[in-house]
DNA sequence: ATTTTCGGGGTTTTT
DNA sequence: CCCCGAAAAT
């Protein structure tokens, strides 16, 4: 259907040359007229949608819910945009929250116009965008074009500097509670000057302002932003350069907004500088899926979007072609719980489907257990491991997931939890690839001097410190400085000589060579690779293997900066893998995807709603919470099954726990509950006795006083929050699963083979529980009854 | 200068 | 419980 035009020419902005793309679409639209019946971009979208999509001048507040077809109207209208030409695509701003959800954006549209998506250099995330903007303007906040951006771990090595060489004691304020207070006032829009004195205290007794503006400083003598500052710079530059400003407002005919509820401050004053010139913003949210206060996020903001732009049309899409009427049922009648919202009414048309399952289990790994063995009956039964997600509340939750996985040898995938650029080498080399693109980049200098170890320690950092901070120059140029001077060991000195002539040497190279070349010859020439050859560890030839990725995924860019920049701001670890997996990932990180069946673990008190919910932050704290678990009931398409543990390690101790509140508010007659605790299995008997039934206790509303109890418990009773009377299904589950023994015949030390991990050596046993150093694969746990013996 | 040991702290959630 | 960073030991 859609000819591929010639790339070079729509990059020039020229949307549609000579190929045309279907009907004839541009005499509609302008104003929201009735578009052709015909018109594919509006074929099969209900009234509403249509109105959003074929709505392009004026403010527009698009209020959809869960799985509205939000991103089919809202991909549907830029595509209407760009097709009638009512701007180039590169007259279009289009803001995301995520990599991910600008990425499907940019598929999405792609798959509607054709090719000539490519030439959106304006879709992306608030963060990319803001930093490409400073790239442009870099100079009018005192920073360099090729700025570096820094990460948190950057960030808090940094503020720990700060501290230490202000003399406050970084135990009673740590660095990381700087960083907090220094993101938050950046969120909110707040340069060191702005905070008043009450901010002022948050940090060291009154010292905070002192610190951000030191650290502010610090920053831009080392020509380098954090997260927080690509949008506080860019809303400095719009706020006081006026020509910019228009520039900007003249050159976006049209703004989009995707989970614009999870916008903060800064974000939104940014969007309302330049949207304010032609009034032409969409912006798309839903209030009840807000779960991104702790960051600065603002509900307020969707609230305030009638007034900041009169006139807006509020279009509401309330349809739900995602879930069945009992998922919608359960998830409405949870989020009904909630004082502060709009309101909406979601309704399906959908068929019947099954009632959303609240399993009881005795254990995590007994969780696991329950998950693992459905996900292996749902794959019996055809349903695609792709399917299948278990989203977690908190990342820690994903290891009982993988451990029982590796067991039984289910292929799972977890999305985010280490980034691939968090990993140390992945970091080492990209800081190498810093200090030749950016010489004032000190903390990328100070992460590699030594590493590979070249017997260059702290007293010569030191040193180099002191120079530097005389001559008022970065390290690497200290680093030649010192070379001349005997400040220092000759031996450290022609260190330093041969690693600054390496340097030089790799800056010229840079100019002929592409970055994936100049990342490899780096690494080699540094020491870097050999370092790690030399360790001869499953561990070291995994870090050697990443290090071969990363210079593939370097391959597609041009220059070092481009790299650079897509590293810290756009690079994810969603491996592509076409192998089909059940995804393992939190809450948070499943907003906007949905999947046919979806697993809820931990739903107790003190777990979600997390235990820092409870404490801190009271009522608003708490709805955010219950926010997200409609987030997450919301996105299976067939089937949603929630479990709680009545026992749960947490900080090592086990700890007594009772269901969820969540899971009493979920409306009765779309739920079927069962639990492995009260019928069947004999053996569970004889610990019951020890260990009151949690779920009786929390039927009568009153403390079973000779329970064990664990903090949680504590907390949830004393509060004696209301709770309605449990259902409970007596159900006769086989406790199979419970009985395994230890094997005697294995051994530490003892040789053995795994079918997914190869040959390893056994380090370790407790239980049935081995602790395997695999050749291959590295350290894992594995069930001993999945290993043999081996030779 | 590197390795070892000890103690404290930490878990939400993301760009 | 486990990971990290900072002092102590080689």
């Amino acid at each position: 259907m859609f000819h591929v035009c010639g790339k070079a020419a729509l990059r020039r902005d020229v949307p549609f040359p000579s190929c045309s793309h279907v009907n004839s679409l541009q005499d509609t639209s302008r104003g929201g007229m009735p578009a052709e019946s015909n018109d594919p971009l509006i074929e099969g979208l209900n009234a509403p949608q249509k109105e959003a999509v074929l709505t392009t001048e004026g403010p527009v507040l698009m209020l959809a819910g869960a799985g509205t077809g939000k991103t089919a109207a809202l991909t549907r209208r830029l595509a209407n945009i760009i097709r009638n030409r009512l701007a180039w695509p590169s007259e279009v701003l289009c803001v995301t929250f995520t990599n991910k959800a600008a990425r499907e954006m940019r598929d999405r549209v792609g798959q509607l116009v054709g090719p000539a998506v490519e030439g959106m250099p304006w879709l992306g995330t608030f963060h990319a965008i803001a930093a490409k903007m400073l790239r442009r303007h870099a100079e009018l906040v005192g920073l360099e074009p090729n700025y570096t951006i820094i990460d948190t771990d950057d960030q808090l090595r940094l503020l720990k500097q700060l501290i230490q060489a202000e003399g406050v004691d970084e135990k009673r304020f740590p660095a990381r509670q700087l960083a907090g207070c220094i993101d938050r006032w950046k969120n909110r829009g707040l340069n060191p000057q702005d905070l008043d004195a009450a901010e002022n205290e948050a940090y060291a007794n009154g010292r905070g302002q002192k610190f951000y503006s030191l650290y502010q400083d610090r920053l831009k003598t080392l020509n380098a932003c954090d997260f927080g500052d690509l949008l506080l710079h860019m809303l400095n530059i719009l706020r006081t350069n006026h020509e910019v400003l228009e520039q900007y407002q003249q050159r976006f005919k049209y703004v989009m907004v995707d989970e614009y509820q999870d916008t903060n401050q800064v974000q939104y004053l940014w969007l309302r500088l330049i949207a304010q010139g032609r009034q032409n913003i969409c912006v798309v949210g839903d209030d009840d899926q807000s779960i991104y206060s702790w960051r600065g996020a603002e509900v307020a903001n969707i609230l305030r979007f009638e007034k900041d732009f009169p006139g807006a049309k509020v279009i509401r899409l309330e349809q739900n072609y995602r879930s069945t009427p009992e998922i919608l049922a359960a998830a409405s009648g949870l989020i009904n719980e909630n004082s502060q919202r709009l309101g909406k009414t979601l309704w399906t048309e959908r068929h019947a489907g099954d009632k959303v399952r609240v399993i009881g289990v005795w254990d995590a790994p007994e969780e696991a257990r329950r998950v693992g063995d459905e996900i292996e009956r749902l794959e019996r039964e055809g349903a695609p491991l792709d399917q299948m997600a278990i989203l977690v509340r908190a990342q820690y939750q994903t290891r009982e997931f993988e451990d029982r996985f590796i067991s039984i040898g289910l292929k799972y995938r977890i999305v985010g939890g280490f980034r691939f650029y968090e990993r140390a080498e992945i970091r080492d080399a990209l800081a190498y690839m810093r200090v030749i693109a950016q010489p004032a980049d000190d903390l990328a200098f100070e992460r590699i001097y030594n590493a590979p170890k070249r017997g260059l320690g702290a007293k010569a950092l030191e040193k180099l410190h002191q120079l530097a901070r005389r001559q008022g120059i970065p390290l690497a140029a200290a680093a030649i400085e010192i070379v001349d001077t005997d400040e220092l060991p000759a031996r450290a000195r022609n260190t330093f000589l041969s690693l600054m002539r390496d340097f030089a040497r790799w800056r010229d190279l840079e100019k002929t060579e592409n970055p994936a070349d100049l990342m490899r010859t780096v690494l080699d020439e540094s020491g870097y690779t050999d370092a790690l050859q030399a360790e001869r560890t499953a561990e070291a030839s995994g870090r050697l293997e990443n290090l071969v990725e990363l210079a593939r995924a370097m391959e597609e860019y041009e220059s070092l900066g481009d790299f650079l920049e897509h590293v810290s701001l756009v690079m994810d670890n969603d491996a592509a893998s076409d192998e089909e997996k059940v995804t393992i990932m939190t809450m948070h990180a499943a907003k906007g995807l949905e999947f046919d069946h979806v697993f809820l673990p931990g739903w107790e008190e003190g777990v979600f709603p997390s235990q820092r919910s409870l404490d801190e932050g009271g009522l608003a704290s708490l709805e955010e919470e219950r926010r997200l678990a409609y987030v997450a009931i919301t996105r299976a398409r067939r089937k949603c099954t929630i479990l709680h543990a009545a026992n749960r390690r947490i900080y090592g101790q086990w700890t007594s726990s009772i269901p969820s509140r969540f899971i009493a508010e979920l409306p009765e007659d779309h739920i079927d509950s069962e639990t492995t605790l009260t019928g069947g299995a004999s053996l569970w008997r004889a610990q019951w006795s020890e260990h009151a039934d949690p779920f009786a206790d929390v039927a009568r509303a009153q403390p079973a006083r000779t329970m064990t109890r664990g903090p949680g418990w504590q907390r949830a009773a004393a509060r004696e929050f209301e709770t309605k009377p449990r259902r409970i299904a007596e159900t006769t589950r086989s406790a199979a699963s419970f009985a395994a023994k230890p094997r005697t015949d294995i051994a530490i030390g003892a040789r053995v083979f795994h079918e997914k991990f190869g040959y390893g050596t056994v380090a370790g046993q407790e239980g049935n529980k081995l602790e395997i150093d695999f050749e291959q694969s590295g350290r894992k746990r594995v069930i001993d009854s999945f290993v043999k013996l081996a030779g």
